[in-house]
RNA sequence: GCCGGGGUGGUGGAACGGUAGACACUGCGGACUUAAAAUCCGCUGCUCGCAAGGGCGUGUGGGUUCGAAUCCCACCCCCGGCACCA
């Protein structure tokens, strides 16, 4: 509109300052911080990368935003501790070592100078002083103590069970590593092999792990946890056994609903139940075991395969249901799993659907125990699961089933048949790993002293460099004959040490304690430095790390706590997940889809104070999705218009300073109140408002001075946690102390946030019809008169009366006619 | 199948039960420029209308309410997790 004379003045270029900034604040320690301060300590924590290669947005985009909340905490006055450091140990990095020839150490320790590097372009306030990599002798060492720890309670045991065995990657895998019966990293089949592994037992801390209620989490990752730990109550109960040659005497069952029992036509036990082979007879012996031999070779993704048709044999045998006195046929299906509860199914057809379908399928008996609520006696056509009143169930007719199941229950106590009982899904951690790039298991095996644990002081069992690491099957470590053979640490004799090595999970469990005291060496930490700075205030990172390593750090922690190495219950009290960033195509972003978008080449381009800002505008953090960098300008323009704002003063004069200093105080506030929650996207939204309206107050003539430097001065602290480089930059152009980093937050004042006239909004029946400017404080008949004079009211009532009128204060006045 | 989360303009997204579409991208028009870039200004949900103004609009269908994107019921679709867990 007017014309406009640009002063002659310096184009925000961020090639020229953002480099400038990180070394200055690197130089001067800036971001180290000092840990013995008696300020209120904040342990901001974002999840450590992984050493796969370049740094990508998949990296950026949880570590800005996290930047910027603990930039804002410390404004805030809080001694912030923000640290960083690198999971170098595990399967992808040996992987990608293995591809291209080199040795893993190599290629992860490469990856991390390039990592290190990338992520001071990104300007955070990362603490390089305490960084710790999972991967140095000084590490994993204490993974190795805390391992001989777990042994000495009984924690960690092993034991010789069927495992998930990856055979792409050579290795067995924990549980929550196979996704859909695929192996999680390289998607390979996952097939079951008998070995003898590690576990550590996470299922005595089940109960423990369930309770959420000391800490703040997102509903969703306290719901996953839940589910996967999977706890149900009910009853094991006793099946007698009267088959002659077999010592044991009852088949144990678990079941949660004991109201049903009277209903029992069959027994399932899982394939893999001792009892099989014991209680087939020898005209099934042929088929038994055929169909034993065939459940063993199946894949995971074959056996559980929904869509399949039950299928099941007959061994021959009958047990008893001592409640009713009844025999039932004792069957072999590989849906009764041999590792969660008994291992053994009692089949109650009319009231599980399972069974349901086994019996429809094989010709069994169909017990109708809890009668629908208008049953007419005839048979069933599905499985009844709903409630009911018991029926054909002796003693217990009449009752609810509800009340049944108690019933029952105490019943089952009295007469030695059973007892409650608590089942978890949640299975013990499998930790060993036949692979190269690990921690090794400090454990010795000595023909005469059998498993001996290596002594603390012979600590760390250090991982050779000059091992053939090529995965065979059989760890690597294995044909290291130097890292083998030993001597009996008790017995002085030869012996063999342990070639497995422990999972990765293992390393992310507790690098946050580390964090703290990196070079300490007469513990895993600084007892004193861990008592004041533990547990982490905010964690931030993806939510796949729900059931793995948060559930694994949770358990881990309690067993730090309960060797008195932490205080309190929960490692991470707060919580946020935020959501996925995708590929351009929607898809996630990955080297072999050809969609990784390299934030080197942005900072190149944009800076890193855009790159970063665009990524927390482009929505909701915890929403996530595709990344495109269109709108990327936008952000530019913000940037570069907030620039010239700060580097040339407007025409100065005597001018009404109230709606400026308004539209400082409420986008403090709102600035704020956004940061408080995450909303990343509509805090730079503010402050692009706020760029709009001082550019027009700027063209609009004379501008009061104190209330322009106080704008300028408050929009710069505002911008500091979200674009560091040119808040300093233009901080000191403006002759403010170095640094902006180290300045108070700014606080905002009510009174003069608040607005002094309003928009009325005008709605007749419910449908807005004007809108009136009227003063803050109007009251209804105030409101009311506005509002019937309004020519648009006016036309829209004609003759009719208001029946009703609602006055919302300060909003909106609704007429009804 | 079960458990979470989510469906809003051409696009990313804003909206304590109270102006739907803030903020931005794109597009269109204009200013500046020899020209372009950059910058600045205006318009930009659909639709009827010359205009004033009206109608329709937050996945679908119902309901509660003076008033619903928001609360309730039923359903459809997308994303994530779990999946024969007795």
């Amino acid at each position: 509109m007017t014309q406009q004379t640009q002063p002659k003045t310096e184009r925000y270029n961020p090639r020229e300052i953002e480099e400038k900034w990180q070394q200055r604040w690197e130089a001067d320690g800036l971001y180290t911080t000092d840990l013995s301060d008696t300020r209120e300590k904040f342990y901001w924590l974002t999840m450590l990368p992984y050493t796969s290669g370049d740094l990508h947005v998949g990296h950026w985009y949880p570590m800005a935003p996290s930047d910027a909340g603990a930039r804002f905490y410390r404004m805030r006055g809080k001694n912030v501790f923000y640290p960083i450091g690198f999971d170098a140990f595990g399967l992808p990095a040996e992987n990608a070592a293995i591809k291209r020839g080199i040795h893993p150490r190599k290629w992860t320790y490469d990856n991390i100078d390039r990592m290190r590097g990338q992520l001071k372009s990104m300007g955070a306030m990362f603490d390089w002083n305490s960084e710790a990599i999972t991967a140095d002798p000084e590490y994993y060492r204490w993974n190795q103590w805390f391992f001989l720890k777990m042994y000495e309670r009984g924690l960690a045991y092993r034991k010789n069970a069927p495992a998930n065995w990856c055979p792409g990657c050579q290795t067995v895998l924990a549980n929550e590593q196979v996704v859909n019966g695929a192996c999680e990293r390289c998607g390979s089949t996952v097939v079951q092999r008998d070995l003898e592994q590690w576990f550590f037992r996470i299922r005595d801390y089940a109960e423990e792990l369930l309770d959420f209620s000391k800490m703040d989490w997102p509903d969703p990752v306290t719901t996953m946890q839940q589910n996967w730990i999977g706890r149900s109550e009910g009853i094991e109960a006793d099946f007698g056994l009267d088959i002659p040659g077999v010592g044991q005497t009852a088949i144990r069952v678990f079941t949660t609903r004991p109201d049903t029992i009277f209903g029992v036509t069959f027994m399932v036990l899982a394939p893999e139940h001792p009892l099989v082979p014991q209680i087939t007879t020898p005209e099934h012996r042929s088929a038994v075991e055929a169909y034993v031999e065939q459940a063993r070779r199946q894949t995971e993704i074959e056996r559980l395969s929904t869509e399949r048709e039950k299928t099941g044999v007959f061994t021959g045998a009958f047990c008893t249901n001592r409640f009713n006195g009844r025999q039932v046929p004792i069957w072999i299906a590989d849906y009764a799993l041999a590792w969660y509860g008994t291992g053994a199914v009692m089949g109650v057809p009319a009231h599980d659907e399972r069974d349901f379908e086994f019996a429809q399928k094989f010709g069994l008996d169909c017990n109708v125990v809890i009668a629908p609520p208008d049953w007419d006696g005839s048979p069933l056509t599905g499985a009844y699961i709903e409630p009911g009143t018991m029926v054909n169930s002796g003693q217990f007719d009449g009752l609810s089933n509800n009340d049944g199941k108690s019933a029952i229950a105490d019943y089952a106590e009295q007469q030695g048949w059973g007892a409650k009982t608590v089942t978890y899904r949640l299975r013990d951690w499998l930790i060993s790993r036949q692979r190269y790039w690990g921690t090794p298991i400090p454990i010795v095996y000595c023909d005469a002293d059998g498993v001996v644990p290596v002594p603390e002081d012979e600590l760390p069992v250090r991982l050779p460099d000059d091992a053939e690491f090529s995965p065979t099957g059989e760890s690597p470590l294995a044909k290291h004959a130097g890292f083998v053979n030993t001597t009996c640490p008790k017995c002085g004799g030869p012996a063999r040490r342990e070639t497995d090595t422990m999972d990765t999970f293992m390393d992310s469990n507790w690098y946050f304690i580390r964090y703290l005291s990196p070079q300490y060496h007469d513990g895993p930490v600084d007892p004193a430095v861990a008592r004041d700075w533990l547990p982490v205030d905010q964690y931030t990172g993806g939510a796949e790390h729900a059931v793995m390593h948060l559930l694994y750090a949770r358990f881990f922690w309690k067993v730090a706590r309960d060797l008195g190495l932490v205080q309190g219950d929960e490692p991470f009290l707060r919580l946020f997940n935020q959501g996925q960033i995708l590929g351009p195509d929607g898809q996630r972003m990955s080297k072999s889809r050809g969609n990784v978008i390299a934030p080197d080449e942005q900072v190149q381009k944009f800076g890193a104070d855009a790159f970063r800002c665009f990524l927390m505008f482009i929505g909701p953090w915890e929403e996530g999705g595709p990344f495109r960098l269109e709108g990327i300008s936008g952000i530019e323009r913000w940037l570069a218009r907030a620039w010239n704002l700060a580097i040339a003063d407007p025409a100065f004069g005597d001018a009404d300073a109230r709606d400026l200093r308004r539209l400082t105080h409420k986008t403090i506030r709102r600035v704020t109140e956004d940061f408080e929650g995450f909303r990343w996207n509509t805090a730079i939204a503010a402050l692009m408002e706020m760029v709009n309206a001082l550019s027009r107050a700027r063209e609009a003539g004379a501008v009061d001075r104190t209330a322009w430097d106080e704008a300028i001065d408050s929009m710069l602290l505002l911008m500091a946690p979200l674009s560091p480089h040119i808040a300093e930059e233009l901080w000191e152009r403006r002759g403010r102390p170095y640094s902006i980093h180290q300045q108070r937050w700014p606080a905002w004042d009510p009174g003069l946030a608040k607005e002094d006239e309003i928009t009325l909004i005008v709605q007749v029946n419910g449908k807005v019809r004007d809108r009136i400017q009227a003063p803050a404080g109007i009251g209804e008949d105030d409101a009311r008169r506005l509002a019937l004079a309004s020519e648009q009211v006016r036309r829209q009532l004609g003759d009719n009366e208001p029946r009703k009128v609602i006055y919302v204060p300060g909003k909106l006045i609704n007429i009804v006619a």
